[in-house]
DNA sequence: GATAATACCGAAAACGTTTTCGATTTTATA
DNA sequence: TATAAAATCGAAAACGTTTTCGGTATTATC
């Protein structure tokens, strides 16, 4: 069971470790004949290079950090997806590690991956993050980094995002043309840019079309959850029984909300039409089918991981790297929930 | 943005490396004093060990691989939830590999784990697997394994199951209560021990309610997707009027057969009753809901990393470590979907 | 004040690899 | 045959840590 290394090759060949090295890394400077003596034997005995060593020798461990709230989401677990089979096919493994939409767990998690001496860094924020501290500290170190979806604007690291305002305004405009005049918008958490941005959207296609601004239409979810949309169904419908469109912050609220207006008899979209976000898997399976945005979640794994790529061979060719943002394109998917006519 | 690392300090503090080494560690035999003066100026200059010489020296790097068929899939996402969850509670991080139900992968997934010396590894077979030359290897090198869900019987690790058997015959004992006399199964591909071991609990259950078994009435996916199920729910019907039941592989499947009974307004449960297998989440939220069968997903990640985590410490301690089976309990969870009466 | 016990410190080896650079051997050239 | 060029090899340093073991300095004991 003892492992094979360098030297044991070596010995039984007569040679020296340099050469073994050499001759495994095929090196001009090593005859044939060696070459094929010692790629033979290494075959024969299993060798695989202690990683160990290459790591501490190379500085670098061909291994990337992944931080994101929660894996148990549709959208997070294709972004998971893509950014592994992207990183696989490049060579690189992924260490995943998940927020829990803490910060203050996030804060460990970064400084955990700088411990670990990830390669780099893909990212994407809780809903607690207001706090700059621990993502400056990666830039500081000279991390590549990456952020997608849930991102720090600030923060001077490449991005891959969609337009959320626009996403959001086209959304709510869709519900417009439907011919919703009074429209709720139960909207994410306080911190996330990607809620903020949203919401500024759902203000923008009003003010567009001239329908006035009414803040008691907007409800604010603080965890996002299934529950949540049940709860601020009831609400609205209570509060304000002439809504007649609701956007909401993503899916899975608003299947909630589906949920409890099915459960209440309440027409969707008759009544009220819902739109939702992210067209995760479920809303093409719910009745009525749910109409969302759609939002490349595979595709943004594979561009995070290309752009930390890209850093993390500038950083090792001592090039400069600038950071870049890309924006990826969003779609309205029309489903049953929000077509009226 | 040089490291700091352990011969720095020494310098400029003009002890040795050693004295500094043992003095973040604690141990005894270095006074109070300089002790308090290395971790100062440790804490000032932010130092951290560089893990790639510690991986080096103790051989170990805390870092354990786990590789699954997807992870866009309600019941695997929760399990990496658990083991990540519990890795990182004892200092673990976990590496993610997928080998997307394909063998090949799987093999090389298995054989990239093995090169970067993981401490331990974590897995749930490919449906396609049917070789288990991979799994041996692991076994030879004595890194620690467990498998869990769809697991390799012969294999000699630690393995975290349920009784599949057990809970088919009781989702089909429970379609049989609610009065179905013809009943169907839509099974999983031919080699996952666990899609043989439902359908073997399918026929069991059948025999035990003097049911006579009719192979024409057992379905089998390749993909379990959503797909096949439209597509085997269709072919139900066509092929079988009289079938008033249908005992199915697994959720999505399942949704895929109310999806399609749905558009056709066959009455689900009343025409024909539908039991899914995992109970995730959509099942609750779909029309009409469906009964389903729980599996304890969280809780086999934690119990999945428990179990290797004994393995590993008994390694290190050069102890012996027999492997254990755990076999975990599931319930049937009886919703609209399969409740005639 | 001599000796024994204790407290504290550091040299050095080891982990396994990569890479530089100089040394040696072989081949080509005149 | 002498010399230049090319081919082939290996010694050694380096990466940063951990740990053993021996050595010195300090304190305690009589």
């Amino acid at each position: 069971m003892k492992e094979i290394t360098l030297k044991q090759i070596a010995e039984t060949l007569g040679i020296s470790i340099t050469t073994v090295s050499k001759a495994l890394k095929n090196y001009p400077d090593v005859s044939p004949k060696t070459k094929k003596m010692v790629l033979e034997l290494a075959g024969e005995l299993h060798y695989t290079p202690n990683s160990f060593a290459v790591n501490l020798r190379t500085k670098e461990s061909k291994t990337i950090g992944l931080i994101i709230p929660e894996v148990v989401h549709h959208f997070f677990s294709n972004v998971v997806n893509g950014i592994i089979a992207e990183a696989e096919k490049n060579g690189y493994l992924v260490i995943i590690l998940q927020s829990n939409e803490s910060l203050e767990l996030e804060k460990k998690q970064v400084e955990l991956l700088i411990n670990k001496r990830v390669d780099g860094i893909v990212m994407s924020l809780s809903n607690e993050s207001n706090d700059d501290e621990h993502l400056k500290e990666i830039i500081r170190r000279g991390i590549p980094f990456v952020q997608f979806d849930k991102i720090s604007k600030l923060i001077p690291s490449s991005k891959v995002i969609i337009n959320d305002q626009k996403a959001a305004m086209e959304a709510v405009q869709h519900l417009i043309d439907n011919g919703c005049k009074r429209i709720a918008h139960i909207r994410g958490p306080v911190n996330p840019q990607n809620a903020i941005d949203r919401f500024i959207g759902y203000k923008k296609a009003l003010e567009k079309n001239a329908i006035p601004f009414d803040s008691s239409l907007v409800y604010t979810c603080e965890n996002v959850t299934f529950e949540e949309g049940l709860f601020f169904a009831k609400k609205i419908v209570d509060e304000h029984p002439d809504v007649d469109g609701i956007f909401v912050i993503t899916d899975l609220v608003a299947v909630g909300v589906l949920t409890y207006f099915n459960e209440k008899k309440i027409n969707v979209p008759k009544d009220i039409a819902v739109i939702g976000f992210s067209n995760w898997f479920m809303s093409k399976v719910i009745t009525p089918k749910l109409s969302s945005v759609d939002q490349p979640s595979y595709e943004m794994g594979v561009v995070s991981f290309n752009l930390l790529l890209e850093e993390m061979q500038c950083r090792k060719e001592e090039l400069p790297f600038k950071p870049k943002i890309i924006e990826l394109q969003t779609n309205i998917i029309a489903r049953e929930s929000s077509i009226k006519i």
